[in-house]
DNA sequence: CGCAGTCATTTTTTT
DNA sequence: AATGACTGCG
């Protein structure tokens, strides 16, 4: 131990062994920051005797959170039950303990954003609101922003006239189906902890208190952490100014300053040296963060060598730069670097599928984080919308979801007569009996079958393993053959992914020893609170994420795309300075990301919600001095390829070309007209029979 | 009620 | 470009 924390630099070491007051670290990117907070773990385990699930650790995504936990355990070499949790998961255990003090029942439900969206869409529907003035989205963030208090009750109906009723039916809706939404987890968490007994119990219980990523916390969570240290104010956080990111969903600089203010004998220990970057790198992302006027201040240095220049490459379409990008990691693969060195960054979701494209054209093999997530997909939810009916009479927002899914002739007219009956009948299976009463016979039919499945589903939660379940349920519901007739050309990766639902399912049940009820309750809660990273796995794969999924994390080539105005920064930020301020950080975070390469692209013309547009360089590219910059030209590598095919093609080869397409698979080759990426090739596709198709729509495979 | 075709909206970032 | 909501017919 003593060993370990000589390898750290004095003001990290510092920071490490320092208990005497409450401790703010404010760690530069790379600085060693989550070093810094194991170790501090580690130490009050192995050296002062602390119980290691004394210590609250909150991190922001629950990846972090169980690395952490083994990187501890790595240090000290003993298993170590440390409290690690989001500030999510962290109120939903606490909520879990005390629900009933609400008046909620502790197998609350969690909702999503869709499902959220869902419940507003119905509350519009029954106020005769049209959604065009109304956005469901919209609303779904005004009430967000309400919930978080940074807008007034008075001020929210600027947006919307009638807000305030909306939001008063949406919270009973909530209420009625034992359900929170994230916010309210937030809400009702820190309600909890006005309690006087809980509050003292809590933060009795809790020997420390570390908050990581404290830059990030919102006036809600910095008061969730404020609870929990009154008694002792035993507690460390660690943040970076400039790596704030998330102000649009609350989190609040100002908890930086007011932590000096809300614990004046506060200690504030700097780690201003990076570890990760290299010198170009660092200096680059210095001069840019130097812009920006709402900062602390403090400029990071590095031991670390020089490197190589940053990159920049201007492309014409960004089916171009896509390209570019694609070529580039081709040439890294080809000169040794492995698939999961490599990480390639955008602003926005909506990006990444020509990515996408342009890799898989490549063989290059990605995984992507983010966008729509696995547990979002459709088939998914469905599925499990199934499990949640079984196991939840009072899960309304679930039964409306397969209430007709698959097809079975109970539309719209049944919906509303249902909806009627559960005015005042709040038990599902109660009001599906009450329903099929009103019927005529064919739909009443329909409703038996569907009570029959439910309950069928519901004597097998116990008795029948998780991954035989899933099956169940899509076999007996009808599920599996509803996909294959609506989906034909895909049903088979859906099903794969219910298959992948069944297996998760299975091992978290296997590693968490739970059944039953139980089980279902803690994996939905679970799945809902799943971040972007968290489904981030180490393979051997590029990784492609938004900026804002990349925090925290390091890659040692990092490529940044979009490096326009109007998209990196968004035309969304550019009103006010302190957005752009924040587009600044942002940009900040994906550089320094970097560990030995950097490399910037950006595209003339973009095609826009359909349309071509002319860009603009983004500003942030003309912040780093140019002489950290190389402008590199387009690779003629996947040309010379192409013109190869078509040469040998021509000349009539012996061994017949084996070409790719997106569509249709693999193929031979029959004829080529024409020259390079134009020329038109004629091949069979086992499946589509004889197609012609433009060059540079296929991949060579031989 | 279900379907096919039309119209409109989408792209900020996420627990 | 693509997805989803809406409309009117069978």
């Amino acid at each position: 131990m003593k060993s370990l924390i000589e390898g750290l630099n004095p003001q990290q070491r510092e920071a490490v062994v320092y208990f005497d007051s409450p401790l703010l670290v404010l760690a530069g990117a790379g600085s060693g920051k989550t070093r810094v907070i194991t170790y501090k773990i580690a130490y009050m385990v192995k050296e002062l005797r602390v119980k290691p699930e004394r210590i609250l650790a909150v991190t922001f995504t629950n990846k972090a959170a169980k690395e952490m936990k083994e990187r501890v355990e790595r240090i000290i070499g003993q298993e170590a039950p440390v409290f690690v949790a989001t500030f999510h998961s962290f109120c939903v255990r606490l909520l879990r303990a005390h629900a009933k003090r609400l008046g909620y029942s502790p197998n609350f439900l969690i909702l999503d954003t869709e499902d959220k969206r869902r419940l507003i869409r119905e509350i519009l529907r029954d106020l005769n609101l049209d959604a065009e003035r109304y956005s469901p989205s919209a609303i779904a963030s005004v009430i967000s922003n309400v919930k978080n208090g940074l807008y007034s009750e008075e001020s929210m109906s600027v947006y919307y006239d009638r807000i305030k009723e909306i939001l008063e039916i949406y919270n009973r809706r909530l209420k009625e189906s034992n359900a929170f939404d994230f916010d309210d987890l937030l809400i009702y968490g820190r309600e909890l902890l006005k309690d006087p007994e809980l509050q003292r119990r809590y933060s009795n219980y809790f020997s420390y208190v570390l908050v990581d990523e404290y830059q990030d916390t919102n006036s809600l969570q910095y008061e969730i952490v404020r609870a929990l240290t009154k008694e002792k104010g035993n507690i460390c956080v660690v943040g970076d100014e400039d790596q704030c990111i998330y102000t649009w969903r609350g989190a609040n600089i100002e908890n930086i300053l007011s932590f000096e203010r809300d614990f004046p004998d506060a200690r504030i220990i700097k780690l201003e040296k990076n570890y990760r970057c290299t010198k170009t790198i660092l200096d680059a992302a210095n001069a840019v963060i130097k812009n920006n006027r709402l900062r602390k201040g403090k400029v990071l240095f590095t031991d670390n060598p020089k490197g190589e220049p940053i990159r920049v490459f201007t492309a014409e379409t960004e089916t171009e730069e896509a390209k570019f990008v694609a070529s580039t990691i081709k040439q890294l693969l080809k000169k040794g670097r492995s698939p999961s060195d490599i990480a390639v960054f955008y602003r926005t979701n909506s990006q990444s599928r020509v990515l996408e494209d342009a890799l898989r054209r490549e063989g290059i093999s990605y995984q992507i984080v983010g966008g729509v997530k696995f547990y979002e997909r459709k088939e998914i939810k469905d599925v499990i919308a199934y499990l949640r009916v079984a196991l939840f009479e009072t899960d309304t927002i679930s039964l409306f979801r397969i209430l007709n899914t698959p097809r079975r002739g109970l539309g719209t007219a049944v919906e509303r007569e249902l909806r009627l009956i559960l005015q005042n009948e709040k038990n599902n299976f109660k009001a599906l009996e009450l329903l099929k009463e009103r019927l005529p016979q064919k739909q009443r039919r329909a409703v038996s079958d569907l009570i029959m499945t439910l309950q069928n589903i519901r004597e097998k939660l116990h008795s029948l393993p998780p991954y035989d379940l899933v099956k169940f349920i899509v076999v007996a519901t009808g599920y599996e053959e509803f996909l294959r007739k609506e989906h034909p050309e895909d049903w088979e990766s859906r099903m794969e992914n219910v298959r992948e639902l069944g297996n998760t399912l299975q091992e978290f049940a296997e590693r968490e020893r739970l059944t039953g009820e139980e089980l279902y309750l803690e994996f939905l809660n679970t799945i809902t609170l799943s971040s972007d990273q968290d489904e981030l796995k180490d393979e051997e794969k590029v990784t492609l994420m938004t900026v804002h999924a990349s925090k925290g994390l390091e890659f040692p080539i990092v490529f940044i795309t979009g490096l326009e105005e109007g998209l990196f920064p968004h035309a969304r930020s550019l009103d006010t300075s302190e957005e752009v301020e924040e587009e600044r950080r942002l940009f900040y975070v994906a550089v320094t990301r970097a560990m030995e390469l950097l490399i910037l692209s950006r595209a003339k013309k973009r095609r826009v919600f359909g349309s071509l547009k002319d860009t603009k360089e983004s500003r942030f590219l003309s912040e780093i001095p140019p002489h950290l910059l190389k402008e590199v030209k387009r690779k003629k590598a996947v040309k010379r390829e192409q013109q190869e095919v078509t040469r040998s093609a021509v000349k009539g080869e012996k061994r017949p070309k084996i070409v790719f397409h997106e569509k249709f698979g693999k193929g031979i080759v029959r004829r080529v007209e024409g020259q390079g990426e134009n020329a038109k090739v004629t091949a069979f596709f086992a499946n589509y029979g004889e197609k012609t198709i433009v060059m540079k729509f296929l991949k060579i495979l031989s």
